[in-house]
DNA sequence: TTTTTTTAGTGAAGCGTCTTTATAAAACGG
DNA sequence: CCGTTTTATAAAGACGCTTCACTAAAAAAA
């Protein structure tokens, strides 16, 4: 027998015994969400549960306000007329927290639907450690007061390493070094405050509402900083430290051109939004597209082995489109193609988020949904 | 964040009331399994389950066969005496397949345990096709014949893509495209069939028997070819296209030199073992190590992204020992180390296999156990 | 028009599995 | 020798799903 004491108990199956009615629950919840308006007899099929257990678990939903009736179908089919029952994104109001720009805090009210309805920001005048946190704080009670409507919860994403409890563990650029942000909005709030990193709320967010639909996706977000997030049948990997997706200071370029973090060649160094403007801006003209290209080049050279040995499905780049689109985009695709098995290249789709700068906003959002409703 | 479920309803997952006993039992049999023997009370505490349900899961485990009453605890304490009960890892037996050697098929019978207890070979002859899967299929046979106790089912690590049904998508060298191989098996020898990639089966294997205990392992399998096998969380990537860890054509030089696959600079052009050694042997003595710290260092970078990326906390090469020992490692993880975010690098754990060429075999009959009973 | 078929939805009874509560057994400690 | 602690099982109850039976309403067929 392998003697491994203390390894932990298969984690991975989420669903457990008692919760067998949470999960059947959330199950016709998300066929709601996701696929629109339906009736009971369709929900009965498409979850593979009885007409008797969906037609209680739709009335728990409607008790709730989750739900609603929609009147009969529409348009005339043999048969007793179906009721068609819809979710409704104004049961509640979601409050998101975007922390990963330098100057100014944003955040935004938006409906379970992902509509934002308010936005806000909040300067934080260079403030670190506590005042940092201050500002968000501030800036979540401000829009906890704005929503018109009971508040699901609170999602925040942040610069740097972030655990499960959302306690950030690292982010050099607040002074956080540990910080027990949940916990903190948490207690000042009263609401469920859901955290993670910047990068991999962008990730579930073009999940959840950039149409990112294979099962395999690397979220790429360019920026001050550089970080990805990976999206494996939809659920984010966290990695051994909690650090997946921080590849920012990972070396391509060796040797290369020096980064804040001590050391030379850096992902971040080469392609972070003000270092790669102010690289092109001591161009000529015509060399820019090059340097444009060479960029690409790297960044694919340094995906291939990701994608490669993931399988990935799609690539999604989200940052500033003059930078990233054309020639950029093109070099990486090129690059990438190259070095990978053709059948995963051919099949690879790497393209420009849709989303900007609202990737993080709703990717916490994304992280209130699949926490309190188990929707995504 | 929650592992949430994907968009897509996943009614392979439905749960119904009689799939909580299945949980809670491999539950018990997993912590019978890896802990090795326990009370009913100390089984309760640690699955957080009553006693009462304990009892009843015990004695069905029992009457199966698979858990066996050991007595009383050694060593007195307070109260009522305890009674021990174990995992009976003579229960039944596994046949274990591994096609990945060119001109031999391996087999095995083993215990639950692990423990080999019977081994045979059969030649291939370059069959290929049709021809290959028989050759297959009699060695699977006569090991079933072999085995004294009743078979659980009959694992198979193969090459090539594999689709979570069992059948090869595609595998070049045995001329294997759609090759329906678990239903062959299953359909023949009346006993559950399961297939994987041998690179991602010998990953399961560093997983249950090698001591890989984080929850990000990378297995880097080289031999005729060059694969990889990611877990995460215990759980094997399988990829978008069930590709995931076929890294062997993917090009890290370029130019560089040319491949069976008809491109360049593959991994697998660069440090399979027999291109591997072709090159030292074309070297004079001195300029070998530096040859073997070259192509180190050329893994090192490649697999330094992926490393980043997924936050691992372990990698496991597995190979001849004279080749991806010393001077190898050493340079693989020099250049990982190198490259990667100080606080990954520190923690991660470079290191050879102590499966060697068992941990096919090996891996094979775990895709039996997790399959069949749920452990691990 | 009337009857049959098809689809939608709900109530009642039953079954499996977990939990709670109660009870018994066996060891230690004062 | 009696309370305390720990182990284990039995009995009763709660929960949630399924099956079966039924009503409802509309199209299709006779």
């Amino acid at each position: 027998m392998p003697a491994t004491p203390g390894r932990a108990l298969r984690p991975t199956t989420k669903v457990m015994p008692g919760q067998a009615r949470v999960y059947n629950r959330s199950l016709v919840l998300q066929s709601l969400y996701s696929d629109g308006p339906q009736s009971r007899a369709d929900l009965a099929r498409v979850t593979s549960l009885t007409p008797v257990t969906i037609g209680a678990l739709v009335s728990e939903l409607i008790s709730e306000g989750l739900a609603v009736e929609l009147g009969p179908r529409a348009g005339a089919r043999v048969g007793k007329p179906a009721t068609m029952v819809g979710f409704d994104p104004s049961a509640a109001h979601i409050v998101s927290i975007d922390l990963s720009r330098d100057v100014m805090f944003r955040g935004a009210v938006l409906d379970l639907a992902g509509t934002v309805l308010v936005t806000a920001e909040a300067p934080r005048d260079g403030r670190l450690g506590e005042g940092a946190a201050q500002v968000a704080l501030d800036l979540a009670r401000e829009l906890v007061e704005k929503a018109g409507r009971p508040v699901l919860g609170i999602g925040v994403g942040s610069p740097g390493v972030v655990d499960p409890e959302g306690t950030v563990l690292s982010a050099p650029n607040l002074g956080w070094s540990g910080m027990p942000l949940a916990r903190l909005l948490n207690e000042s709030l009263g609401r469920p405050v859901h955290v993670a990193n910047d990068a991999n709320a962008a990730a579930l967010a073009e999940h959840s509402f950039g149409g990112a639909t294979r099962s395999g996706v690397l979220v790429l977000t360019v920026g001050l900083g550089v970080g990805a997030g990976i999206l494996l049948d939809g659920a984010l990997v966290r990695g051994d430290r909690f650090a997946a997706g921080e590849i920012g200071h990972l070396i391509i370029e060796d040797p290369g051109p020096p980064c804040a973090c001590g050391r030379s060649g850096c992902l971040e160094s080469m392609l972070s939004v003000p270092r790669l403007r102010a690289r092109l801006a001591e161009l000529p003209e015509i060399e820019r597209q090059q340097a444009i290209s060479k960029a690409g080049t790297s960044l694919g050279i340094a995906l291939a082995p990701v994608i490669s040995t993931l399988d990935l499905g799609e690539v999604v780049l989200n940052g500033p489109p003059d930078l990233l689109g054309g020639a950029f985009l093109d070099a990486a695709a090129t690059a990438v193609r190259r070095r990978v098995l053709p059948v995963v290249g051919h099949a690879l789709e790497l393209r420009l988020s849709t989303l900007h700068e609202n990737a993080v906003l709703l990717g916490s959002a994304v992280l209130v949904l699949s926490g309190e409703l188990g929707v995504s």
